[in-house]
DNA sequence: AACTATTTATAAGA
DNA sequence: TTCTTATAAATAGTT
């Protein structure tokens, strides 16, 4: 149906059936699970591939019990006696449940990028998570590692620097007999001099805070104690 | 699919809904037709409307003969014994799926954060798919603006520094007609009456750490070495 | 597995 | 219903 129109004939390159078969059978059953959300219609497929394989689609319940359903239908003319069987009810709880287990089975692949096809066990959604986890973790180290390793360094700059101030001053203050210079600089706030550090020039915490609490829409002032993401 | 792109939900309008039906119906089976020719595959398609009226179409041999390969197929590995579950196994059953249900909601919650309760549409598996891109996109910017601001503010400090250390030698220069002796001031670091800042002297950035490590669950002291994200 | 040029499917309107 | 039409979706061929 594209680039060039299909001929409706078997396709005879194994490979172009192989692949055709894999992408028209997905939107196959797209298209099925679609129809039976959008008109509200119970459907079940059932592909066999040319080597025998089997593919299936229930959009509601099993297999089993569309199939039990088209035997009743279709073989209309059974007596419909009432044999009231509470096996059934039970069935069909089982149905709904199989039916949202696949459900959230399909979301964590959607999330996970498609990257598991076919079916995913307990196993797998626990190895999944931990992927996850671990995933995380080296984001974070990793960013932790650069700026601790930038942090460092200059902290280390600024401590050099600050001895050599000390030591310049302490020069000063030996030549002249006293030391007339820092008055200016600590009232001009730190253009020279060593203004000494106090809370209030250290603008992160207070910014980080905001960070924070705006990120985790949070509006108090004070954090929460610090647990995890 | 077609003016206005069309919502995975039920259409409420039973006549568009019914017009739908008929639409898409014909289309899947022609689908499945195409496929069954082109890839050589033996399709059986059960379709309940919503008044619970049948549609079939069985690709090769009739759909009883499907549903008997079907049941060959997928009963193969469980030809155990014992058709009788009495309502125990049922529910036996149904605990199980509930509890496997409840993990997989609480895994995720746990990617998500407590969002989502209750079921996932399609459209709501989009939505978490935003959400989880705008999540990730907030802790990147966070972190990259605290690198940040730490930096530059670092870098200031540095800057300050150095204007003072200039200010001061030029002092010296004034004052001795010469300068000799900055060369000594890193070596010596520590030695003089008002001791330097050292890195462990300043509090702010290693609260910062410290917020960060509560912030993102760390303990250690060193960063495993990062892998890159 | 991703891309793209086309064909196909189909929602809305007549 | 059926036809038309504009647009979304599917997908054949290619990389």
């Amino acid at each position: 149906m594209v680039r060039g129109k299909v001929q409706l004939r078997r396709i005879e390159n194994p490979v172009h059936r192989q692949v055709t078969f894999c992408k028209r059978r997905a939107g196959l059953l797209k298209k099925a699970r679609e129809l039976s959300v959008l008109c509200d219609a119970d459907i079940g497929i059932i592909i066999f591939s040319a080597h025998g394989k089997l593919y299936e689609l229930a959009t509601k319940g099993t297999m089993e019990g569309l199939i039990e359903r088209y035997k009743m239908t279709s073989e209309e003319p059974q007596p419909a006696s009432a044999d009231v069987n509470p096996p059934q009810e039970s069935e069909r709880e089982i149905s709904m449940l199989k039916q949202e287990i696949n459900l959230l089975h399909k979301s964590l692949r959607y999330m996970f990028g498609e990257g598991t096809s076919g079916h995913m066990t307990l196993e797998e959604m626990y190895a999944l998570e931990r992927h996850l986890e671990i995933w995380m973790e080296h984001i974070r180290t990793m960013k932790m590692q650069i700026m601790f390793q930038e942090i460092q360094s200059l902290k280390n700059k600024e401590g050099m620097l600050r001895a050599t101030n000390e030591f310049l001053q302490e020069k000063i203050v030996e030549q002249n007999g006293h030391f007339d210079v820092a008055p200016m600089t600590v009232q001009q706030n730190g253009h020279f001099g060593i203004t000494p550090l106090t809370a209030t020039d250290i603008p992160y915490p207070l910014t980080i805070q905001t960070q924070l609490n705006n990120f985790w829409g949070l509006n108090r002032d004070s954090p929460s104690n610090g647990n995890n993401v």
